[in-house]
DNA sequence: TGGGTCATGTAACCTGTTACATGATTAG
DNA sequence: CTAATCATGTAACAGGTTACATGACCCA
């Protein structure tokens, strides 16, 4: 997956590692975040398969760097990956988790849990609301409407994703007030 | 992050690795996916930190089965875990992955990606509209509504998540749908 | 007699994380 | 002068996936 992700980014344009990572972090860092040993390591791997290749870049005043391009058979890699049908949606939840096993810890405790999610949930939509942070990538997408578009979907989604995960935690708050008060009431 | 859902399932009570490998399917597998090798390995690792311990128990007509159950230690570290302060979301997304790059694909073929996903959800959904897998985790919990509630907030979540995912296809395709019409009343 | 469930795992590999190392330039 | 940015990576470990192996019992 990661491997595709960085063809991807490799199809826009060569990039070097260091490029590839930042632009990882501004733009599909909130639904796949990668290590920088990673990138490195997973960019050999493209090499040997023959999908990118690099060429040393001397530079002034910062230090050399290997941009990495894409290749026709990288080409074709990336195409096939596309045209893959999924199965299934993959997801993994480390809140969900410890929602499960939330029974353990008092209803206080939890109220105090979905809370925090809530505080989350406004801190990353005032992130969003905020002038966006990938704007030299957005600078190239202008060009083409037609792939900017579909960066603005992965968007899109993020928030809408954020707003169920606050509407969920709303309605869990809720659920365990009402417990609350039944309890109090006797 | 696994070593805690099997802790927090031996806090209910002792399980082989295969139960805790059936319960893993119809319960947690949703938001978190594990292989029974993993389970295996896993309980290995459990039992050298001393959080759980396991004996044998000869069954007739079955094979014989090791037993796993947490220690004190076992469940302190579950406590522990659940007080741990979360920071962010941590989602892995294949899917937005492929959505992020379909500027590759024609406009068609996306509309196909999205209809699939839509499919998919439903689906999903009419898989949780029948009898619920997980009746014999139910029935213990019955007992104990103050534990089944927080799964059910687990499964409600899975709802939700469902149909955001199945109302942000919705607004993909219609978006690309516009964009067809556009081109072709010039 | 063939497939499903119960029950255990090993081996190899791939992917992801954490920690560390180096070193120049530039902005506050 | 100090922290950030640019730029490369290695090493070790942790976590996840795929494939394989074994064997008995039960039901159709």
């Amino acid at each position: 997956m990661l491997k595709h992700g960085i063809l991807g980014l490799l199809n826009y344009g060569s990039m070097s590692g260091y490029d590839i990572m930042r632009t990882f972090k501004n733009s599909l860092d909130f639904f796949w975040t990668a290590q920088t040993s990673q990138i490195y390591r997973e960019l050999q791997t493209l090499k040997k398969k023959g999908w990118v290749t690099d060429q040393n870049v001397v530079q002034s005043g910062k230090p050399d760097k290997k941009l990495f391009s894409i290749t026709e058979s990288g080409k074709e890699e990336l195409n096939r990956w596309l045209a893959e049908e999924d199965t299934g949606f993959e997801t993994r939840s480390p809140i969900m988790m410890k929602t499960f096993f939330r029974g353990e810890k008092s209803i206080d405790e939890n109220i105090e849990f979905f809370s925090r999610i809530q505080r989350s949930c406004g801190e990353f939509m005032s992130e969003m609301s905020g002038p966006p942070k990938n704007i030299s990538m957005y600078e190239q997408a202008v060009k083409n409407p037609m792939i900017s578009m579909y960066w603005k979907m992965t968007i899109k989604y993020g928030v809408m994703y954020i707003q169920t995960l606050n509407e969920w935690a709303g309605q869990c708050i809720k659920e365990l007030e009402e417990i609350k008060n039944e309890s109090t009431d006797d």
